[in-house]
DNA sequence: TATATTTTGATTAACTTTTGATAATTTATA
DNA sequence: TATAAATTATCAAAAGTTAATCAAAATATA
């Protein structure tokens, strides 16, 4: 009986984040000395603390957007290759912006007066252009994912497909010469491909570390892919064949 | 209980942006000398100024809610409305939270244990969402309108209809014992009517300045209404016909 | 079933916060 | 600069909270 209630304070301090002694006492139906008890075991083992009159429950709950940055590897990188993006988008264009810790970064120099269509499955990327007034934003994907903070799942091909996109900034976890930029997940692989088949101009961005890797499935091949913007670092092994082909290669 | 005043001290004034002692005063039933010492100790944890008179919320870096809340009219009376509403959510619900100014609340009080299924249009929606690690988030509308922070336009109705929603928090523009609930947006509109038509539960939630009025396009009829959730100060001339009729009528 | 153990609620004394009053000081502005 | 209003500091009374004690009730164990 009591290991049960005190679990059910527990939980109701999780959602509540404070209450006070008599408001337990009523929402619980004992006496205040017995929630007194209770709250005193809770405080030895739980993150709730005790202040006078009742308890509040501390645990960080808001994880801020740049708290999350900070666990993102060769962030100066890609923050220089997407601001580096902003330029090509223009007037009227039709662009998509994929998920990722790069991609987002496009918006952050982009001139708030171009009217442009963004089309992008990205949450971070929704929520940075939500303040593009002149912005049509048109989200693909359905489910969200918490790994990628992306929509993925798509209902049919159809939704994607009657989208003229004209340019594409892609992420990838992976990019090889003979596999192409490559990622690990099937279901955003697929709205990948669907774009990339589709789209006039792939735009690549990726950091140095992606060359000479190979993730579980291509979406896109070195041919077909306008320009690879990446940070100086790759090596001269990839540089060469990039440069004999007709892709253009951005080192920043 | 002196921490919670404080904390309800600093949500008052995350909203209001400032407010004068006298006004803090009597809006918290305490002394003069109270608030006083209460606006110490936020002015050292807090993003709170003290000046002459009052306190300024000073705002900070962050895009919070509470900024944007700012210009909602009622607010207070849809936290209750919308916060009341969290109970009513349980294990393996699958829930569609409208647009608008109060359905988000919901989330609010929510226990975070819950593992439910959350289908919604509404970028507030997700984005309080997303902190649900048990939830599966599901967005449905494809182009983003500013004005109602939803994403609107759906490519085909089997979107929708391919989902089996059995709770579904609506808000309305106008609500009338004749028109039901209705809304002035045709797109919104189609959204609300798809998701009515198929729905198990529908809870209504509007605050009491919505009585007695019709919009343009009503989505759903009284009789269809599962739940209404309201703020005490509705006229006996619309609670009477409720109480009537099958719908439960809940005044917070 | 009887007995030990734990949990509970009532009581109360010790303690903390809140309050309002007063007086001295600071601040805004006419 | 004069004046009114706001602020700070201090204090003691009032109100509310806590912790300790103890007996009754619930629960576990032999």
């Amino acid at each position: 009986m009591k290991v049960k209630r005190i679990h059910q304070i527990e939980n109701y301090l999780k959602n509540k984040q404070e209450a006070s002694l008599e408001e337990l006492k009523d929402h619980f139906n004992v006496s205040l000395n017995t929630i007194r008890r209770d709250i005193n075991e809770l405080t030895k083992s739980s993150t709730i603390k005790k202040v006078y009159g009742g308890v509040v429950y501390t645990k960080d709950n808001q994880v801020t957007e740049a708290f999350e940055d900070r666990n993102v590897s060769h962030l100066e990188e890609k923050r220089k290759i997407g601001q580096h993006c902003a330029q090509f988008i223009k007037q009227h264009d039709i662009v998509y912006l994929d998920s990722g810790t790069t991609t987002h970064f496009v918006l952050d120099l982009l001139d708030k007066e171009i009217e442009f269509t963004l089309i992008t499955n990205s949450l971070e990327v929704i929520n940075k252009a939500v303040k593009f007034q002149n912005v049509t934003l048109i989200v693909i994907g359905e489910t969200y994912k918490r790994s990628t903070k992306s929509f993925t799942g798509i209902s049919d091909d159809q939704t994607i497909n009657k989208f003229n996109i004209n340019k594409a900034f892609m992420s990838a976890t992976a990019f090889s010469i003979d596999n192409g930029a490559s990622n690990s997940d099937l279901l955003e692989n697929r709205i990948k491909k669907l774009i990339c088949d589709r789209v006039q101009d792939i735009y690549l961005l990726i950091d140095d570390t992606k060359f000479g890797k190979t993730s579980l499935y291509t979406y896109c091949n070195l041919e077909d892919i306008h320009t690879i913007v990446t940070n100086n670092g790759v090596a001269q092994a990839y540089v060469k064949p990039i440069e004999k082909s007709k892709t253009k290669l951005i080192l920043l």
